[in-house]
DNA sequence: CCTTACTTATAAATATTTTTTATCAATTAT
DNA sequence: ATAATTGATAAAAAATATTTATAAGTAAGG
């Protein structure tokens, strides 16, 4: 049987019309009829409930199962030919979220160079979400990732690099007293990184556990124009750690009783990659890190 | 492409022979050599080292990596031929661990039959380690499980019905003295439930940690059996205590300090599985047993 | 070193499977 | 009622997979 009755199986059931899926594809329209037929055939069940004609078509029961599994193996096909052609090009395309990529990057920067991979390394930057999908859907190799959660995910493999803080961080000029409440903050602009980033959404959970409604002035995906903002007293900020090593001009906001969730610096993959020594090398790298701090 | 092209391709990479896999497969030699044609051009790589022919053939890395993309897809099709004729049918094939079995069911017994389910259910009577690997290769739609760990599977979902402990238990003919320390034991006869079962592994990290080393004298998988022994004190043993409720002439040791792991009892089932109703009550039955403890 | 046995590759023929073309029948919309 | 649209079917064509027959490479035994 045909990887193509499931494709073409799968498209019915989204467009909800043999002749569409037929154009869709560009085959003809009883290919699809056929191509259903084969699988109720193989199967011996029902799959497609053909109502009255031009009315909207509907999966059986046994259809729903079959569309779950064949969705499964869909997505494993093509993860297949995304793997193959980067082994082909001796390339790993790796995902890099800007403040963490800023934080660790230098550290292990010679490492790379001494073993060839600063130009093996295809880099992807954008945001931590961003990357977790494009991890997923195999279209990068490995992603270097922030989170305030492990990934759950069957599918993927980590390590965590490091374990950092979220702070509250102000411009160097301003004074604030030494025993911070939060409501003491509450004449203060916000500036901090937008959806984007995990950032946000710590945000969030951090303003609905304590209850308060912070100004918020400005959002932005540009770390470094955020730090640079707070600096100038533009506003005050929340952010990881990470993003302040060896930032001057910065204080770091000292509260207490402010619980916040720790941020997991980590390397992640897809869980059955088949690690060849290039890959494995560059996990070591990264893992070698740990050590050194 | 069809997916013979990948058993063709699995197959091979075990037997490492195109002629025995052929042969395999009641087709003739060149049918395999064509396949794995079909697939290195399809992925435009060489999957396959034909090493100076007789020699033992190997795959290449990007053949690895196909490997591990293959093998999941077989899975899921063996799924869904599985999933689909259980459907067919009607019937729920459901794994049952004895000992969970016998401690559970009494407490629905009147549901399932209000509902008429005694005769949907197909029983699968196993150990809970042969329950789990024959619900993950589809044989099972669901099953009762015992287990000192939660699955951890992602393609396992799960709901605890209640926790047990585990318990030392003796004939009550038996006189033992308030406060038990593990090294009075140490002359004691040990009846325990075999490997089948979790029992025998999280004896052994008891024993492990612990550094005791009982006597065992007698294992089997069945534990009515073994409480039968333990009444006529044959032996002591090392037991759930989701087995001896309701059983007479057995009691509990007491010990102080004594850590053992918990006992969860659950009803498992595969993720994804498309739940009709039949399925759907049938959960929620045994989910309300919680609700009645 | 030659021969035999065994393995995989290739070409051409054949068989099987998938798709198309052409057409029909059922239904909806006008 | 008629036209338009949708899915089903039969027969033909096209594409794909498999077989037969054979070649060619290698290892082992004499």
């Amino acid at each position: 049987m045909n990887l193509n009755d499931f494709r073409y199986f799968k498209k019915l059931s989204e467009m909800k019309s043999f002749s569409e899926t037929a154009h869709y594809f560009n085959v003809s329209q009883p290919t699809i009829t056929y191509a259903i037929k084969r699988l109720e055939t193989e199967y011996d069940t029902k799959l497609v409930e053909r109502k009255s004609y031009a009315n909207s078509l509907s999966l059986t029961f046994s259809g729903q199962q079959l569309l779950q599994h064949v969705e499964k193996i869909l997505r494993e096909d093509n993860l297949v030919k995304a793997d193959l052609s980067r082994i082909k090009q001796k390339k790993i395309k790796m995902g890099l979220p800007p403040i963490i990529t800023n934080y660790l990057v230098p550290q292990i920067f010679d490492d790379l160079k001494d073993f060839d991979y600063l130009n093996r390394l295809i880099p992807v930057v954008d945001g931590s979400k961003e990357l977790m999908e494009r991890l997923k859907d195999g279209d990068i190799d490995l992603s270097l990732l922030g989170s305030t959660t492990l990934p759950v995910d069957p599918e993927l493999e980590y390590k965590v690099l490091d374990i950092h803080a979220f702070k509250i961080i102000a411009s160097k000029d301003r004074n604030f007293k030494d025993d911070l409440k939060l409501s003491d903050l509450i004449n203060e602009d916000f500036i901090i990184l937008d959806e984007k980033s995990v950032h946000k959404q710590v945000f969030n959970n951090f303003i609905d556990k304590y209850n308060v409604s912070p100004k918020i002035i400005f959002q932005t995906s540009d770390y470094k124009l955020l730090l640079q903002l707070v600096k100038e007293n533009k506003g005050i900020s929340f952010i990881t750690e990470t993003a302040i090593s060896k930032t001057s001009g910065i204080q770091e906001l000292q509260f207490n009783n402010l619980e916040l969730p720790s941020f997991y610096i980590m390397i992640v993959y897809r869980r059955g990659t088949v690690k060849g020594s290039i890959f494995q090398k560059l996990i070591s790298i990264f893992e070698n890190i740990t050590l050194k701090n």
